[in-house]
DNA sequence: AGCCACTATGAATCACCGA
DNA sequence: TTCGGTGATTCATAGTGGC
């Protein structure tokens, strides 16, 4: 039963004096915590993250095993974290790490989970029980999801994330600006195209991979790039193999993960060693309609064809830009979208940015609109 | 003999002895029960609906007025209490109308809800709580969906339905095959893209529309499409002004409306009297090949389509097998059907024989499945 | 090199009838 | 009620190997 057995706290809007902020010096920064999600974030302070992303155990139910038509074998999720004896068992185990959640949750941080039909009712249920106030449900449209195979329901092809303050009255931040530019000069939508982690993103290890639910990169990015500045701090309570640690690191947030299993932190930390972080200028998203660009590539960006901080020039090789994280463009004092930019070097009226600019891929210079029909090719549906 | 296996009837719609399933005759269809929907549903006999589909409220627990069940006002919710109490309030009416729902709804039948994040997680989890099993969540994508003016928030592009049977266990219909050619022959996947419901479809009076939240006929014939028969009896408990009745009425199916605002009912049987159903042979769906009769393999044999020896292999040739006068298949020490022979030999948990064996016919090599697509035309009239 | 064929796989609540 | 037999059923990517 989704309901409450105690009374929430105040939702809590940052007033001076009410709610200590706890320094980041105090913070285990950039480490991922052993042991319960719920454990962990009891040894942290009131009011010290900025942002929560959980990926929490679906509690799948999944009866027999399952065949392709083909007759190979499908392999499911049967780990012993996604095993929970009923609804109930389930309901608490979410109310607890909520409610630890919200305690170390800055009054104007924000929290996003992620889920599927399965569990997510139960969550959005249970966090809008404790005062949580729900700002979006986004939907998660996979461009490659497994089929039904047995042709028994509509293929399951996406997943819904909640997006949440701390209450009704609460503050948050949300970078519509940045937003915007990554769709193209459109308000971002409340469902996104995005596709399975896969390639060479997805961990592997002996041939397997090293988590059954891999989140994809492309997916924290927006959410990360949508309600944090730089700077800020993200703790995810179920890390297994760290995309959250690995996208902060990327985009120049500090990072707090929870796991239980050990290979799950072996690999994360390895992983996010690895993860390079993006320089300084390219993390400099759009403020204000003033410079509002007009792109149509951030969603380039986004998908990893195009690395933020990577350098475009014209054919002649007489300017170059840097890319920056929300897929505007920077070229000395210049910045703006791909064709704006291109438009003021040349001194032009106007500027096809996707011919305009080169950009060097898998050893070969190329126009970005070689990129452009890669993509379109990938995420058409 | 020519033989061929019972055509399956049209599948039984409750154990026998376990439930009276009430006659349509009782039933007040194309009718709109006046009133509130959880006293009219108790008019109605238990097992006596095939789908329900419901659009229930969501902006209770918000701005304007606000009802305990005592009948009291609650004051503008500004604080924790009277939060919790109006989703207490909303999460009762939910359970009370659900639980009514379940009642008329016959063992096989399905339920539809649609809503948004203010209200779905509720709807969701109280579902679950009462024994419905989610079968889908649907993402109805609104290809024109309202801006958010003030650009604090993503576009809130969607809504969310489910879909539910009776439990873990209970028996559902779906037609997957019309589903699939609804879809270019790709399977329908859980988001549906369809335009809000504006135009010609959008009832109108004086100007004004009629009713704030009436959904598209598209979305309703999707649904019934996909999960009812010709002749199903289709419930809504919050008929609005009838999108439902018109859409069942279109598709052959029989309705029986709840709605307790007068002029509301007065434009849904206006509506509903001018709607103009589909011709039968417009009704006629793609069948699923499980409907088709079923031919045993030696009923091929028998006609002469197959000689006794002719020699069988699998699409790359790793194992042959004779026909035998019986329709038994031999393959070296293994013999049975030709489903069980394939599935010992691949080793696979089972196999379709129809498909996994070739032959040689009229000098090309083809499924078992062309045969018998043959033999099915020879012997119909 | 490039194209084609073939294989592998992903958070999945994945049959149904008759004896 | 359980058990066994019949037979219905897949889409988008990535990777590999042959020609």
């Amino acid at each position: 039963m989704v309901q409450v057995l105690t009374k929430v706290r105040a939702p809590a809007r940052a007033e001076p004096g009410k709610a200590r902020i706890a320094p980041k010096t105090e913070l285990p920064l950039g480490q991922i915590l052993a042991g319960d999600c719920v454990e962990a974030m009891r040894s942290l302070p009131d009011n010290c993250v900025d942002l929560i992303f959980a990926d929490p155990p679906y509690n799948l139910q999944l009866g027999g095993d399952l065949n392709r038509p083909d007759g190979s074998h499908v392999d499911a999720v049967t780990d012993d974290w996604d095993r929970f004896d009923s609804f109930a068992t389930y309901d608490r185990f979410t109310r607890d790490w909520l409610t630890e959640a919200r305690r170390i949750l800055k009054p104007d941080g924000a929290l996003w989970v992620i889920g599927s039909y399965h569990n997510i009712f139960r969550v959005g249920a249970i966090l809008q029980d404790l005062g949580f106030w729900i700002l979006n449900d986004i939907v998660w449209r996979k461009s490659n999801p497994m089929p039904n195979f047995r042709g028994t329901r509509f293929t399951n092809a996406h997943e819904t994330l909640i997006w949440a303050s701390q209450g009704e009255k609460a503050k948050y931040h949300f970078n519509y600006r940045a937003m915007k530019t990554l769709n193209d000069e459109l308000q971002m939508r409340s469902d996104w195209v995005i596709p399975i982690c896969g390639g060479q993103e997805r961990l592997k290890k002996g041939g397997h991979k090293v988590h059954p639910t891999q989140k994809p990169e492309a997916l924290l990015y927006r959410v990360m790039l949508a309600t944090t500045e730089k700077g800020d701090v993200v703790l995810d309570p179920f890390f297994g193999t760290g995309t959250t640690g690995a996208v902060a690191k990327r985009l120049g947030r500090d990072w707090i993960g929870c796991e239980r299993e050990t290979g799950y932190r072996d690999a994360a930390l390895e992983r996010i060693e690895m993860a390079l972080p993006l320089d300084e200028s390219a993390l400099t998203t759009m403020q204000s309609r003033k410079d509002a660009p007009r792109v149509a590539f951030g969603a380039l960006v986004e998908a990893g064809l195009i690395a933020p901080g990577t350098q475009l020039f014209d054919k002649q090789r007489r300017w170059t830009a840097t890319v920056r994280a929300d897929g505007s463009l920077e070229s000395g004092k210049e910045i703006g979208s791909i064709h704006g930019v291109g438009k003021v070097l040349q001194g032009a009226p106007s500027c096809n940015g996707w011919t305009f600019w080169q950009i060097t891929h898998e050893g070969a210079d190329k126009p970005l609109d070689a990129l452009r029909q890669l993509y379109l090719l990938s995420v058409e549906d």
